[in-house]
RNA sequence: GCACCCGUAGCUCAAUUGGAUAGAGCACCGGUCUUCGGAACCGGGGGUUGGAGGUUCGAAUCCUCCCGGGUGUACCA
């Protein structure tokens, strides 16, 4: 229970009297903006007052009468328009407090009704090495597993790794034809990544000279269509639109020119790299027939994919210890080739799709493009991976609901396969793409090194690391902490760093990623809140105070300072901060919850003295609290996938 | 062309989904210290929420138009 929950409960008879949807009048009712307003404030007269043809604060007046608050607020005031705002009673505040200070759960109830939920993160895809794309996937997909979790649903963590696409073919032509033997005896993961980049950029070499010509071509046309456009005698006002937009498009072709170029000159230059060139100028389509070879059952692919698969596994298995992320699954996609068929042989069946232009389509109005099941060639695609997946997961797991934590980019995807997928018969499972935006550098677009190739996850986590050392040594010039402890709190400060750098952000937005911010020893960090943890496991080692045996105490929470009661009336509002994030699945919300309540104690710490204080049950009060808030501080910590070191 | 998203302080981001005077962090300026842990705390300046209309008791949030930026768009995932 929660103090705002306990006010909902008193409010709910009285707004059922007055509307249908109870529910949306309660949730009116929040925590006040501003303290001079007191603890909360409802704002549902306003709105209600309306339809029942009544003045508001009449309506307000009304519902506060025939609400019985006496033991839990003050008076309540209305004010302005028809706000009410309430100030909860010191001593009620003061036994919820008290069964907080007991409770494991810092008062945040279990879900009523637990769910089955598969969350489906990370989905890097094994042929290459993972990069800071996968960090916010796998940061957040993580995180509200957790949550999910200890809020009692039944939790399924899944890891849809891709390990059977066209990546898969590359990898194995480029073995069959460039590998080095010796190299890949000593790191067959970083071999692997070798030959997939070299193939990769052999096949964009052709694709990019193949297509110069037609860009060439474009950017006549456009630059025609320009000139053309000036001396159309067009009206100025359009005109000068016309050419703005005309304008915009001949610099967007010249950007893929020269990139395109780019690609070119850097095979060309390279004396090797132009051999192997010449040498293979149907790279692409040989490695799309080592890949059809494999999907086809052929012995040697499937024996080297069988070679292949555990060693990829095993690079990304590191990865994601640095990380602190785990699974309960690891289902890739070639875990459901074999129901394939079967899937797309239903939808036909059942009249969902149909064939078009060779491929097998499911059409859902209001979409121009088709959800494309199979594709003309016979082969299967991630949208038909997808399907046979939902259907795996509601056979074997019973899942009620599927969140799907993939870059927002991919939302039309998402959109057709729920769509289907409802059409098809699991209209009953809650599917959710908990999209993202992307992370950027700070030229504002995605996130690259200077050369311009995507940043490595492993050595991301690495630096961070790295940095965060040299920050514990700068801070600890005595050396009062030995190696282990120090090595420790790098790992949390540095993982923990970026991994709360990713969750404070609105997940739907991008940001942009910046080193000095992670790591920063000022501001809304994680060595912030990591920091008051550790200061108040500091109170109780100088104090030489068991905990535990603190706790057992039971003894009364005296609120005798506002910096006491502000700290208080903030820790328990953590129930209300996790049933929003169930509902709206944004860590972000914790993120700004930990650091509000470490500003809180830094204000009682600051205001109340602890140790010192003379009055024996005020001195185990404030012990209490200190207690409270280290476990609330880490418990939240926990739930976003962050180490809270002891101390720092 | 069509669809979706974004524009908030110098910078990076919030804003409980329509609530009261739009908030934080950084940066800047000034202050706290015989430190229960200074990786801390307090104060200050800084805004026509891209612009113009509209809806209503009330708009950063909803509607229309305009300006600026991004993403996706038939067989990659």
């Amino acid at each position: 229970m929660t103090a705002l929950s306990e006010i909902k409960e008193r409010f709910r008879p009285a707004l059922a009297n007055l509307t249908a949807d109870v529910e949306a009048a309660l949730a009116m009712i929040r925590p006040a903006q501003d303290a001079k307003f007191g603890d909360f404030q409802a704002n549902c007269a306003m709105s209600l007052a309306k339809p029942l043809g009544k003045a508001p604060r009449e309506l307000a007046q009304q519902i506060v009468d025939s609400i019985q608050l006496n033991d839990l607020c003050e008076p309540p005031e209305i004010v302005g328009p028809g706000f009410i705002n309430l100030r909860l009673k010191s001593d009620w505040l003061e036994a919820l407090v008290q069964k907080l200070v007991g409770d494991e759960r810092i008062g945040c109830d279990s879900v009523a009704e637990p769910k089955t939920v598969v969350v489906d993160y990370s989905s890097p895809n094994v042929a290459k090495p993972m990069h800071v794309g996968h960090l916010r996937s796998s940061v957040i997909g993580a995180s509200l597993c957790h949550i999910l979790r200890f809020a009692g649903h039944k939790v399924i963590s899944d890891n849809h790794i891709g390990d059977w696409g066209t990546q898969f073919g590359m990898i194995i032509f480029g073995y069959q034809n460039f590998v080095d033997r010796a190299a890949y005896e000593a790191d067959p993961v970083g071999e692997l990544a070798r030959l997939y980049r070299l193939v990769n950029q052999l096949a964009d070499y052709h694709d990019a000279k193949q297509k110069l010509p037609q860009l060439d071509e474009l950017i006549a046309t456009a630059e025609a269509r320009i000139t053309a456009a000036e001396q159309s005698g067009e009206e100025p006002k359009s005109l000068k639109k016309t050419l703005k937009k005309l304008r915009g498009d001949l610099d967007g072709l010249r950007e893929t020119r020269q990139s395109t170029e780019s690609k070119i000159r850097a095979v060309d230059s390279d004396e090797s790299l132009a051999a192997l060139a010449t040498e293979y100028p149907n790279i692409a389509r040989q490695a799309r027939d080592e890949t059809a070879k494999l999907h086809a059952g052929d012995e040697t692919n499937r024996r080297l994919w069988d070679e292949f698969l555990p060693e990829c596994l095993k690079a990304l298995d590191a990865v994601y210890q640095k990380l602190g992320v785990t699974f309960d699954r690891t289902l890739g996609e070639s875990f459901y080739q074999p129901l394939m068929a079967d899937v797309v042989a239903d939808l036909k069946s059942s009249g969902l799709a149909s064939d078009s232009e060779g491929a097998v389509c499911v059409f859902i109005e209001g979409n121009d493009a088709p959800f494309i099941v199979q594709k003309s060639d016979g082969a299967f695609n991630y949208a038909t991976t997808d399907l046979a997946t939902i259907r795996y997961r509601v056979n074997e797991f019973s899942a009620d609901a599927m969140l799907y934590v993939v870059d927002t980019r991919q939302s039309e995807h998402f959109k057709l396969l729920f769509e289907t997928a409802k059409r098809w018969g699991y209209d009953g499972v809650d599917f959710r793409h908990v999209n993202f935006g992307t992370v950027l550098g700070d030229d504002g677009r995605p996130f690259k090194t200077r050369s311009g190739d995507t940043v490595g996850l492993e050595s991301l986590l690495d630096e961070a690391v790295s940095r965060a050392y040299d920050v514990v040594i700068e801070n600890d010039p005595n050396g009062e902490l030995d190696e282990d402890t120090r090595r420790n709190v790098a790992q949390a400060v540095g993982i923990g760093g970026i991994k709360y750098a990713d969750l404070h952000h609105n997940r739907e937005s991008d940001y942009v990623f910046s080193w000095d911010k992670m790591l920063a020893r000022t501001g809304d960090t994680a060595a912030y809140i990591q920091y008051a943890n550790a200061r108040t496991n500091g109170i109780f080692r100088k104090g030489g105070i068991d905990r535990k045996s603190l706790r057992q105490t039971n003894s009364k929470i005296i609120l005798s300072h506002p910096s006491e009661r502000a700290l208080v009336l903030q820790i328990q509002s953590f129930g209300d901060v996790i049933s929003s994030i169930l509902t709206e699945l944004r860590p972000n919300l914790l993120t700004q919850f930990l650091f509000e309540t470490a500003n809180s104690f830094s204000a009682f710490f600051r205001d109340c003295h602890v140790l010192n204080e003379e009055d024996e049950s005020l001195r185990t009060s404030r012990l209490l609290l200190c207690d409270l808030t280290s476990r609330t501080l880490r418990l939240g910590l926990t739930l976003l996938g962050i180490d809270a070191p002891e101390r720092m």
